[in-house]
RNA sequence: CGGGGCGUAGCGCAGUCUGGUAGCGCACCACAAUGGGGUUGUGGGGGUCGUGAGUUCAAAUCUCGCCGCCCCGACCA
């Protein structure tokens, strides 16, 4: 291809609104162009690394013997009624309306078309098992959609959806997808790790994500190399300590502490640490307030909170006033001694030889409180977020840390849709029985993203190579000026094509500098210059993204290199 | 949704407080010089100042409405 021909502008500027380097870069190399909060052009060049990334995906999914199929991007909301989700799903699901006034939804996502589809095609568990999927535009209406297509509003995902007659086969389905995610993810060239995960809204059992790591990734991810163990960080239990506790000797005392209302400010005047205090949160009970108490260092975990029976979901802190209608006291200065609401305890709590809290009242922490003496030594539960240097959950070795990004998920969902849309086939004995689903996404479009987070330096993008948009280019030096450089230029870019290897020809009457300031923006993990001083000493120059290192070649060895 | 900010040329911004000919850098076009790392000079094209109403002799600038975009949002008890 001619460069002249792409319609491609890059941007030296970063434009204001891009926050993260992948972001900046896509916009700068003119891969993306924004139409709207979340909603993105793919121009050529972006279109070709989206393409290839699909491609892998696909050719990796046909090899594990899914059949692709295309569903309707817009779908009646008869069926999301019947699964439950019209309700559930909330504000993500982007509603409109047709002109006779009926109900439809842009698909965030195809589970109840695609049991439909099975409820309707699937008779006999002799059809079984059966993986469908399809490579669609999705519509998820974002709270905040942000850094580029990482989250936008519309995006290109592939899903996949299994049907079993049971468990077992569910399991085998769901093992083959994991290692189909796994080889399509290496060969786009990318770090990720598999974690545990929260099914969230789709619901099901087992699931787990697969995260490209990157230092700007949404989710932390904990792990144990130890045990090759990783979760994401919302999942990851954390453990009641066996250590003996050796509990103070002081007795509790309460202090005047004015102006304190939140731990960073009482740790200041007391001159203590945040992890020498615990902090009690009030959350929106089904009646009333429920309190919990962890140590002031420490979050709260939503999702391990949202396990306490009576609790409001979703999970909700109480605020100043219902605090105050509640128990009578005063906001900032809430302790779990004498409060009268419900209370549950982080394990951590129990550990604490001694805590300071809020004394009920106002201005007032209690310090030295014991955990057995002043409060009764009652069970602690799992609360809070698992940290860095926390023990693993299995036992060997301590956790660390990454940050990852989501760019594949893949669910046992079991039979929740099935019965909901009542798609069943019949056994052996002829009994109905509901299919066992199995769900599998994957982010076609922020994989792009995320590859770029996870291949970039100062100078721009570094494609893998396989999921590059081109992997040569040539830049002739002053073509315009030397007959001898175009024709060896030209020579050798119809080589490369007639080899079918998709070559770059920047054909662009400009100086040297602002060819290979592009070249190393938009990221071709080859460059090939041709010169007039090359050309003389029957060489060319031959130069790696990655490597960054010129080496002076034959043509021949160029090609070969080129090539191979 | 709550809080904050912004909307002026393709991009990045100044001008708004204190109303009076719409500017700068990059990009773009032409010419010339230069010719292996975003070169230089000269000349040029391009803007309903987000939008609607109001105030005024006069509005990018003041007032009100609307729209759009961006950032932050349990971690406070």
């Amino acid at each position: 291809m001619f460069y002249s021909k792409l319609g491609l502008t890059t941007i030296k500027e970063n434009p204001s609104d891009a926050e993260i380097i992948s972001h900046q870069l896509m916009l700068r190399a003119g891969l993306i162009r924004k139409l709207s909060a979340g909603l993105y052009t793919w121009m050529p060049i972006g279109l070709r690394v989206l393409r290839k990334v699909e491609n892998i995906v696909r050719e990796e999914m046909n090899n594990a013997g899914a059949q692709e199929l295309l569903m309707p991007a817009v779908q009646p909301s008869s069926l999301w009624e019947e699964s439950g989700r019209w309700n559930e799903y909330g504000s993500l699901l982007l509603r409109i309306k047709d002109r006779h006034n009926r109900d439809y939804c842009f698909g965030p996502t195809h589970e109840e078309v695609i049991t439909d589809i099975a409820r309707k095609e699937l008779r006999s568990h002799k059809q079984l098992p059966l993986n469908f999927y399809q490579i669609q535009t999705k519509f998820r209406d974002e709270i905040r959609p942000r850094f580029g297509v990482m989250r936008a509003r519309e995006f290109l995902m592939k899903d996949a959806y299994s049907f079993h007659l049971d468990q077992d086969s569910l399991e085998q389905g769901y093992n083959l997808m994991h290692e189909t995610y796994s080889k399509a993810f290496e060969r786009m060239g990318l770090e990720f790790r598999v974690v545990d995960a929260d099914s969230g809204e789709i619901g099901g059992n087992r699931s787990q994500e697969f995260h490209v790591i990157a230092d700007s990734g949404e989710d932390a991810i904990a792990y144990c190399d130890e045990e090759n163990y990783a979760a994401n960080i919302e999942l990851t239990p954390t453990l009641k300590s066996q250590a003996k506790i050796v509990k103070s000797k002081k007795r509790k005392e309460k202090k005047h502490t004015p102006n304190t209302k939140d731990i960073a400010s009482l740790c200041k005047l007391l001159k203590v640490e945040p992890k020498d205090t615990v902090k009690t949160l009030l959350l929106k009970g089904e009646k009333k307030p429920i309190a919990v108490v962890l140590r002031g260092d420490h979050q709260l975990n939503i999702i391990k909170a949202a396990k306490i029976s009576g609790i409001s979901l979703p999970v909700t802190m109480a605020d100043e006033k219902e605090i105050k209608k509640s128990t009578g006291y005063d906001f900032g200065y809430i302790g779990p001694i004498d409060l009268g609401l419900e209370i549950y305890y982080d394990h951590a709590v129990a550990e604490m030889p001694s805590l300071i809290c809020g004394a009920n009242e106002k201005d007032y922490h209690f310090v030295d409180a014991n955990f057995s003496d002043d409060l009764g030594n009652p069970d602690t539960i799992d609360l809070r977020n698992a940290e860095v240097g926390d023990p693993s959950p299995n036992g060997r070795g301590k956790l660390s840390v990454a940050r990852g990004i989501e760019v594949g998920h893949i669910f046992q969902l079991g039979t929740k849709y099935s019965q909901a849309l009542k798609a069943s086939v019949q056994d052996d004995s002829g009994k109905d029985v509901p299919l066992s689903m199995g769900c599998y996404g994957i982010g076609i479009s922020r994989i792009v993203a995320a590859a770029i987070e996870q291949n970039h330096d100062e100078s721009g993008i570094i494609w893998p190579e396989n999921i590059a948009p081109y992997k040569v280019i040539i830049i002739p030096i002053n073509m315009h000026k030397s007959k001898k450089v175009e024709t060896a230029a030209l020579d050798l870019y119809e080589f490369l094509k007639n080899q079918n290897i998709e070559v770059l020809f920047d054909d662009r009457k400009i100086r040297p500098g602002i060819q290979f300031a592009d070249a190393e923006l938009i990221g071709i993990p080859i460059r090939i210059v041709i010169s007039e001083k090359g050309i003389t000493n029957n060489q060319i120059e031959f130069r790696s993204r990655i490597s960054q290192d010129s080496e002076m070649l034959s043509r021949e060895e160029a090609i070969k290199r080129i090539i191979s």
